[in-house]
DNA sequence: TTGGCTGCAAAACTTTTGCATGAGT
DNA sequence: ACTCATGCAAAAGTTTTGCAGCCAA
């Protein structure tokens, strides 16, 4: 499968146009589970994603949202939050700090930056919650070393 | 179980002293468990804790070390990364953007932040990887509220 | 001594996979 | 028509729970 490298418009206006450059089939299934993350302001999970498309898909299965979520993934329609595929990790450091997390291995480094300590909460955010700990999500110097192996 | 709310040094030292305070005891497997925890850099999973403290504890089991783990964070003698037991969740957001995640219920926000799109990455993080996004972790104004009506 | 803690085993839950059928191109 | 994608069912993997015996206080 090509990796479409593009970005696209958060609607389904372009989602056939996608699928065909990806070089995979847009199904029912496929457009309804895009439908349903764009629509969703929460970020959810597999689950929450099925239980939504199954009231307009009756008979689809969790099985193919996993598939299809982690086909768009692959196809850089959409992002995931935090480690991929991770269990909880713990960590026993209460000072304050901050992690890098690799998105593709799953390393979590802590760092200090007294940039990011000093960081001007906004108002906006203040307004959300009370602020806690910083994560920077990236990939670490080895993934993209294999990375650039791989593609080679 | 009290909450113990200072903090206390990253080493055994008190431990025994953290769990009489906490009014929990002081077993071996706990011990070893914030042991290791404590000397492995790697923000390590429940599975990860378990094999290594079994070279140890020959006959420790799996279940205790995850019944061990959210005894602990309860205690905050640690905390977890990423929203709390959690699955992985997808975003179809590919603009440049933040999120804020509520390590209690799982709210994850986007939000924009001139200040943090503009943060100077220091040389200390560019060599650890190239950076994508960054997430605030914290507890949501919701969250905050319940627990002030809980601990009334 | 005694109540909390542990290990075991089983249950509950989540995610992935093989395969025959069905749908998109 | 041809092939990829789907649904089903089962497997694999992860986390939690009930309970009887054990151990720290």
């Amino acid at each position: 499968m090509k990796n479409s490298t593009q970005k696209q418009p958060r609607s389904l206006v372009h989602f056939k146009n996608i699928c065909q450059e990806a070089g995979v089939k847009c199904t029912q299934q496929r457009m309804k589970i895009y439908s349903e993350l764009i629509q969703n302001p929460n970020h959810p999970d597999a689950e929450t994603v099925y239980k939504k498309v199954k009231k307009q898909l009756a008979n689809i299965s969790l099985d193919t949202v996993y598939r299809t979520l982690w086909l768009f993934k692959d196809m850089r329609l959409i992002t995931t939050i935090g480690p991929s595929r991770e269990r909880t990790r713990f960590d026993p450091n209460l000072n304050p700090h901050h992690h890098f997390i690799c998105t593709k291995c799953g390393l979590i480094l802590d760092f200090n930056s007294e940039q990011m300590d000093t960081l001007d909460i906004q108002e906006s955010l203040k307004a959300i919650g009370t602020v806690g700990s910083l994560q920077v999500q990236g990939i670490c110097r080895g993934c993209e070393i294999n990375d650039k192996i791989i593609s080679d």
